[in-house]
DNA sequence: ACACCAAAAATTGTCGACAAAAAGACTTGT
DNA sequence: ACAAGTCTTTTTGTCGACAATTTTTGGTGT
């Protein structure tokens, strides 16, 4: 399979991987400031090592940066999530038109292959499907679209602020059967070669989760 | 009115900035490599510096850099281009959609008074929409669309690669007329609160866009 | 007590030097 | 003449120190 993952080489990659991780999963809390003097003893390298990672930290959005003052943590709210839906609807909409297109015969069999040991997983009642098994399909129709820069958008950039959200929200979210269904339809417009059906499809798909992550939301904060 | 445009206050800051114009314009050419040393004696600035603009450069896809090796501007190619026209399509349609619902009254009248400026230009032979029109009119919708993402991926992203297209494969491109009326109904579906329209009309816009440029750079080709 | 200004402390921005890795040049052997 | 390996050179990666800016602290006057 050819996957989507750069091995870190230099130290300052793996910094940066290290500390988007650690913000991700909220071990430096969403919102904190970012001292590079704090930073660089705290993870052992040097002020410049910091430095790079917190601008590659930026470029994704994960921090905010002011010139002479310093990085934070971006704050977490509704309407910063629902945003990352909307620009999921659109670009993964187009992901599915893409793929449909572009994705080989080879691939889309890949795909259903992939559909079909997930099913055996929620026939089993397993909750694997939820996290990462939902992130793989959709993986595979994002890096369908042999599009550089919508895989890089996606990758690089929205996926890390929704698992940001999801880790720190606490959004695990069900939707598992009924997601399987959507994701089923969608595999199945992909394989018919049915472009504006994989994209509509997609684009409601993930409205649903939208959604329903919004309802969640509120019933928490009434 | 409150555009977008942060000014440059560090050195850091002016440096990517000029950096970027001088990718753009061509300055440096496309494919080039890019010699920290020679770039930081040619500028007048620190290695570190440099560093910093080209991995800021990095960011924004308009460099590609390798470990220990160094960074290179990317190459123009046809498909790289219409990629670019996939995620506008995508992003701007969006865009469009989110302007229908979330501009205000006012910020609506001032994207038609736009609208007719540029209409008096047009009637008068005046050659000026054709560039800075063009973008001021997306750049509205797209600012209208109150999504921070949305806002930066198009501004910091892809906009400047476009340009750098445009630029360097010296496509002004005509289109004036029929790009008026085209623009001309999607503020009508705007101003309607017409988001499925709008979307829809917008997404056309963009393809019709990408389908002229294919047609011309065939035609260079061949 | 509060507002305002000035000095001190802390933080970010910039720089030059050293370390590590890659690219190029040269030698040697077949 | 060509290939492989080694040494040299060049380039990138990392580091600590200095400069510039911001924040905090402390004092002064009203």
């Amino acid at each position: 399979m050819t996957r989507y993952s750069q091995t870190p080489v230099t130290t300052a990659d793996k910094t940066f991987y290290q500390l988007r991780q650690d913000i991700v999963e909220g071990v430096i809390a969403a919102g904190a400031k970012l001292s590079e003097t704090e930073l660089s003893t705290t993870y052992g390298v040097s002020r410049a090592v910091i430095r790079e990672a917190i601008n590659r930290l930026e470029s994704c959005h994960i921090v905010e940066r002011r010139a002479n003052v310093g990085a934070r943590v971006v704050a977490l709210s509704e309407e910063g999530l629902l945003a990352l839906y909307e620009i999921r609807e659109s670009l993964e909409g187009m992901a599915a038109r893409l793929a449909a297109k572009n994705m080989s015969d080879e691939e889309i069999a890949e795909l259903e292959a992939l559909l079909i040991s997930h099913f055996q997983d929620v026939k089993q009642g397993e909750s694997y499907y939820q996290e990462a098994g939902d992130v793989d399909f959709h993986y595979r129709i994002i890096l369908g679209s042999k599009n550089k820069h919508l895989i890089s958008m996606l990758f690089d950039g929205i996926y890390h602020l929704v698992r940001m959200y999801r880790v720190q929200l606490g959004m695990a979210g069900p939707r598992v059967t009924t997601a399987y269904d959507e994701h089923r339809h969608i595999v199945q417009a992909i394989a018919n070669r049915d472009q504006e059906l994989a994209e509509m499809l997609m684009r409601r798909h993930i409205t649903y989760s939208r959604n329903n992550i919004r309802n969640k939301l509120s019933s928490i904060q009434s």
